[in-house]
DNA sequence: AACTATTTATAAGA
DNA sequence: TTCTTATAAATAGTT
């Protein structure tokens, strides 16, 4: 598409080249982005200049996701810590980069910027999901071993001639102590939210 | 570049919509080749169909490496200079959105859809923290009733003629249970995280 | 960087 | 779906 037909082999001149490149580098982006907008697909660009630095353009979504997608989809193996609701809300879920002091920052920094926060926020339920289960899991623990040392006690105590004092109302609440709790929720399912 | 000159929205009709895609995907996929061909550059293309499996191009070297030289751009400090031709890379990634029942809704009705699930992920969270925090907090007063109740146990015993067995070592068990969770997480702010 | 002759891509129709 | 073709769009060579 211009004045003659291009052979499709390599550009000997440099300079020729190098003008090609840059005609051709933005048809496509512009094609992409077309593309994007037409048929509402998602496209991400990725260019890298001569020195190595990356230019990036997407369009419908965020490269970071498009590449987390593909790495998905690549590595089977690689189970990510995030604990079930959150991850297919995370995968659906976008961050407006129209922000005006966003302005200041290349596309290329917001997005690394996007994918360290959201791998950041990851890592801080899963730390939070454990420290809770160790938090529950311990005081259970404690719960059961003062359980086992109350019954003790007071079979101690019943093998004791008594005066018939308040103590034994205090074992008598003991027994109690179950059905004072019959409704929170220590002992039933949680977990499941987390 | 057709019969007439099209609108750069998203086109309505589906069946439209689908042939342009299909179209317009060969024409960049095209583009993409020639441009690696005609300017000696890396070129890498993924499209990813709408059941997630991605279809891959890439010209002038494999996917695997550009999307290992793009990452290793991307990492935080490393800048990796390649030799003085034009060693471009340009990824570029489709995310194909023709989901079927994602195609009976609007963008507007999309942008709701997005927002109520974030409201939605919102109210999940809080809840599940609603039910951490009793379910947490009704432990720590089962702990503090049973501590209060071994106590007055003890005393009983201790105001009690004893014949010095093993009734007396388990109270002693009972003031060391501190120490025995000096490195659980249940007494510190795991709350923060929250 | 702009221009323009030509080639190339593709929208609509068959 | 695939082919056809009129027309829009991209771009090679020029300025």
């Amino acid at each position: 598409m211009g004045r003659k037909k291009v052979e499709m082999k390599r550009i000997e001149d440099k300079s020729t080249r190098q003008v090609t490149f840059s005609k051709r580098r933005g048809g496509l982006i512009k094609k992409a982005r077309d593309l994007s907008v037409l048929c509402d697909v998602q496209v991400a660009l990725i260019v890298f200049s001569s020195r190595g630095k990356p230019y990036e353009f997407s369009f419908g979504n965020s490269l970071a996701k498009i590449l987390y997608h593909y790495r998905r989809q690549t590595e089977p193996k690689e189970m990510v810590t995030t604990d079930g609701c959150e991850a297919e809300v995370i995968a659906v879920a976008f961050l407006d980069l129209e922000e005006p002091y966003v302005d200041q920052v290349s596309e290329n920094d917001l997005i690394q910027l996007e994918n360290q926060i959201d791998v950041a926020l990851r890592q801080i339920r899963s730390r939070k999901t454990q420290l809770i289960v160790q938090s529950i899991t311990a005081l259970r623990e404690k719960e059961r071993l003062l359980k086992e040392e109350n019954e003790a006690l007071a079979k101690k105590i019943a093998a004791t001639p008594t005066d018939g004092n308040t103590a034994y109302k205090v074992v008598t609440g003991s027994s109690d102590l179950s059905d004072n709790y019959k409704n929170d929720s220590s002992q039933r399912p949680v977990f499941q939210f987390l």
